[in-house]
Parts: structure tokens; C-alpha cells; sequence
DNA sequence: TTATCTGCAAAGAATTTGCGGGAGG
DNA sequence: CCTCCCGCAAATTCTTTGCAGATAA
């Protein structure tokens, strides 16, 4: 009933906790992005609900996502195309950023503790507790074939 | 013609130089944007235009911003809030990222030497050149006059 | 039961685009 | 002159919402 550290009950025991009524599409839902190894937008989510339950509608994925972001359920991203991309949120230990290569789209993640102490400084120094960011990186992949020059 | 190293004629220049027309609508765009301060968004953008010339449409705002982008005459930003906003571009040498009032949405620049090295160094060991990147830090003012513990 | 939740379709908000006339070089 | 550009309005895209019926607790 709780497989591993993963398992897809975890969402589910989130909404219970938080008060929330564990309903069908909810639950279809959290499996989907418990399941999700990349960062799906809505319409690619509602595409992989329906996939187990075609009743579901494209305001109820929006609703849910909004719902589980509140709660802190989801968290999510914006890699600079108009949409909004969602990923399972695992609190502090599993913080990290992405590096999206700009020909591809391909999204990397990363995590660097330096980072992490350096923006919480810069925040302190300017007077603010951090309470959230956004960090992306775009690059192109470095051509390691043409290394003559440069 | 060109009073400071901030003139109006900056933005012209570059558009020369890109082999833009120089209409009046582009000009007008350009001067508000050399005076901004902040970071409008585009409808905020459209009505300081009006103010000049109440004759240039939202499209044109839109069109002329995608062109100035592009062309890396201005910066888009995006402040976690639906719209996109823009400041004049600078190159490097004018480079910085935002620190948001979650509570006020009060916008602070700040630059870090440390955070532009570390970002280069962080893209090359995933095997990319860095060529853009989004950060901004979201907090809440720290309260002095509460500081007994802590 | 009863407050939530859901599907549907319509509404909204931000941004883009087709078109015919207009202006820059 | 001949493109490129503009204003206008309609179209797109992403997201939210009002409503009446369905459902979890």
C-alpha cells in the first residue's frame, strides 16, 4: 500500500492531511504526476489522465493543479515558453533548478549547494528573508568535437 | 543629440545598426523605455506611449517589443505574475536580477559577482555554454525591530 | 445530508496575426 | 516606388469561472 519512499499514496496522504476530499479525478491525477518523470505542462497532463479515465476534464486538471501548488503538493515551473509546467514538490531535500538547452528544449536538473547558500545570502544582505525563487539556466551543449581553437 | 551615455538615440542606434526602420511609433516606444525606471508590462508600456502619441496601437507595443527582443534591445522579465515585462537591455556590463516584495511587489536590482561566476561554472559542468538565464528571489522584508532570539 | 467537487461551455486575459492602407528609405 | 510597418479587429492560446448535477465524508 506504500510501495517505497515514492509511492503514490504519498500525494494522497498530503491531501488528507491538508483537508482536502480525496476524489477520483484527484486521485488519477496524483498518480500521473507521481509517475511523471519530467515537467508536464496541463494539457500534457490532462492527456495522461485521461489516459486512465477519459471523464476527466482539462478545468479539472487546472483546478487540481492550482490546488496542489497552493498546498504545496506541486510546485511550479516556467521555462520560458507561455506555459506553466508542473512537477511533484519534495520539499527541501530535493530542491533543485533546471538547465534547459535552448535548441531542444531538453531540461536538465541541478543542484548546487553554493548556490543555495549564495542566494539565501545575497537575500539577507538586500534585507528579505528568501521565501521562494526561480532559476533557469539556458544554454546550448558545448561541441567538445570542434575544441581547436577557443 | 546625444547628451549622456543614456540618451534617447541609443535605442535608434542599435535599430540602424540592426537595419530596423526607424518609424515613429518605434521611436516613441524607444524613448519611454530609455526613460523607465521600472519594469512595465506591455498595456503599462501602451499607455505612457499614448501619453506621447495616442495614435499607436497595443499590436504595435507587442510587435515593437518582439522586434527590440530579439534583437537584444530590451530584456523581457518575467515577475511570476501572467505578464511579461521589459527593461532596456545594457549588454553585460549593466547585468543584474530582481529581488521581489512578495508582500508589496516592490522590485530591488541587485548584481553578484560570486552568482555570475557560479552560474557559468554550473552550465559548463553540465556541458553547456550558459546563454541566458532567469533569476529572481522572492522575500519578505526582514523585521529588525524583532530581533531578541534569532 | 450537505458542503465540495466536477464537467461543460462560456468567459477572460495576454498575445498574435491577416489585411488593406500608409510611410520610410 | 517598393518594401516594410501600422492600426484595426478578429483569432489564438492559456487559464479561469458560473452553473447544475454528482459525490465524498
Amino acid at each position: 500500500m506504500m510501495p517505497d519512499g515514492r509511492g503514490e499514496s504519498r500525494i494522497s496522504l498530503l491531501c488528507s492531511e491538508k483537508g482536502l476530499r480525496m476524489t477520483e479525478p484527484r486521485r488519477v491525477i496524483a498518480r500521473v504526476l507521481s509517475e511523471a518523470e519530467d515537467h508536464p505542462d496541463v494539457e500534457e497532463l490532462h492527456s495522461r489522465v485521461r489516459e486512465i479515465d477519459r471523464s476527466i476534464s482539462l478545468a479539472t486538471v487546472y483546478r487540481t493543479m492550482n490546488l496542489f501548488e497552493e498546498t504545496s503538493i506541486v510546485a511550479k515551473r516556467d521555462f520560458g515558453d507561455g506555459r506553466a509546467r508542473y512537477e511533484e514538490a519534495w520539499g527541501d531535500d530535493n530542491h533543485h533548478h533546471h538547465m534547459i538547452d535552448v535548441k531542444t528544449g531538453k531540461v536538465t536538473e541541478f543542484y548546487s549547494e553554493e548556490l543555495e547558500i549564495l542566494k539565501v545570502k545575497i537575500a539577507n544582505e538586500l534585507g528579505y528573508e528568501l521565501v521562494d525563487h526561480h532559476l533557469e539556466l539556458f544554454g546550448v551543449p558545448i561541441d567538445r568535437s570542434s575544441d581547436k581553437k577557443r
